[in-house]
DNA sequence: CGCTCTATTGATAAACCTCAAATACAGTGG
DNA sequence: CCACTGTATTTGAGGTTTATCAATAGAGCG
């Protein structure tokens, strides 16, 4: 079995033996970018961890909008709740590169976690984050202009998938002008309007898709009001 | 030891000994309207169960602004997760009426859970709920103009705190337009507005901190946009 | 090179906020 | 019962932010 990823440090409380054994149990699946892993009000049959690429979980409005709730990487789990009730999720999981996930189904992971107590105890570190994430965002979009959560979302896409480069730090996702929109509910054209104003001050350098960050402070400084 | 409460449907999953059992080993505290359970910034070091009254969890933005995350009714935890991790909890519980709350530090909560595993699978389920529910207001608020959302959250706090009464299904808590505003991201004077012209069609009757729904038929098809 | 997808930018309009003043309401103490 | 006081609410005017629409330019790919 190859498996590509050093422990996740989603899982650090997990010895290297409950690591092992969650790996063992697990389904390898490979899919291609832009695949759907999982559609919204599918039953959740399974929960999924990344192993290589990354996903992007959202959720559609009624007029069709597209929201993006998150972008998992390596060793991030999808639908680990989910899959505990009996119950539809409202997220869609898709491919953003060629993407390998291990899928549990329902019986093997409740096993697990009794086998493994710690596991337990790690998704309930691993829902603790979410929580935190959302509420974040939640407050962000109820309490802040759109430049200001552009900023933020920038930079905490840079702190999550951020790689430096002589230029500065490039976010390792391929980013849209319409990708950001959705990770910060706006519209493209506006996105589009604040990041050339940003070119302009030498904060960011961006091309088709991507994002280089080269001045974080400047963007941490915007984005608290400074 | 008075417990006003039948066992909370949260906990529906526990058998009667193990529900005992969380409330024997818990601090009863009781609190006076608008008084704080526990500030944003502290390190969460119990977590607690409204035994009586209500709560409500709020965050505070950079320049201030107060957003309602929810409110939290008989049965409800606060800070669950936040006491498994030693970390502090960005939200602040305020009481709205005189509320009683059980409190339990973070030794006794983990015993209790590991004495009783079905208390950390009803965690589980609880945590669910609390993404879902978050999720679906993020969408909301990127996605849904400031009335359609107005709507949702009236017939959501309907839902979770409705009663009966011949003129409708009044909400059984005391809710200004601020904290309708607070709840879901606008202001003051734009809830006020849209609160009128709804009372103009019949929908809602409105008064001093108070909300009755006369019409939830017409509030959903209008939140959907129809 | 042409095709397709993405990004830029302008004009316009709509939604919503801010500020401010007037009004209604509930409770209190005379 | 009434006047008083502190909130809560309504409503208007005006301005800002942001969305919408549309047309053009640029990037990457076969």
């Amino acid at each position: 079995m190859l498996i590509s990823l050093d422990k996740s440090e989603i899982f650090e409380s997990l010895s290297s033996l409950q690591f092992a054994a969650l790996l063992e149990k697990g389904q390898h699946i490979v899919l291609q970018p832009k695949s759907i892993l999982f559609h919204q009000d599918d039953l959740a049959e399974r929960c999924f961890m990344v192993n290589r690429g990354r996903l992007k979980l959202i959720m559609f409005g009624e007029q069709g909008k597209e929201v993006i709730l998150r972008y998992l990487r390596s060793g991030e789990l999808a639908a680990a709740i989910a899959v505990l009730r009996n119950k539809t999720y409202p997220v869609t999981a898709e491919c953003v590169d060629e993407t390998e996930v291990i899928g549990w189904d329902k019986p093997t992971i409740i096993a697990l976690m009794h086998q493994h107590p710690a596991i337990a105890m790690s998704l309930l570190g691993i829902v603790f984050d979410r929580i935190d994430d959302l509420q974040h965002r939640y407050l962000e979009v109820c309490s802040e202009h759109v430049n200001q959560r552009i900023a933020r979302s920038l930079l905490r896409l840079m702190r999550r998938a951020g790689i430096k480069t002589p230029e500065g730090i490039r976010i390792d996702i391929p980013l849209s002008r319409q990708n950001i929109a959705d990770y910060c509910g706006t519209t493209l054209s506006t996105v589009s309007r604040i990041l050339s104003s940003w070119e302009k001050k030498d904060w960011i350098k961006s091309g088709r898709e991507k994002i280089i960050i080269k001045d974080p402070h400047a963007l941490v400084l915007f984005a608290e009001g400074v």
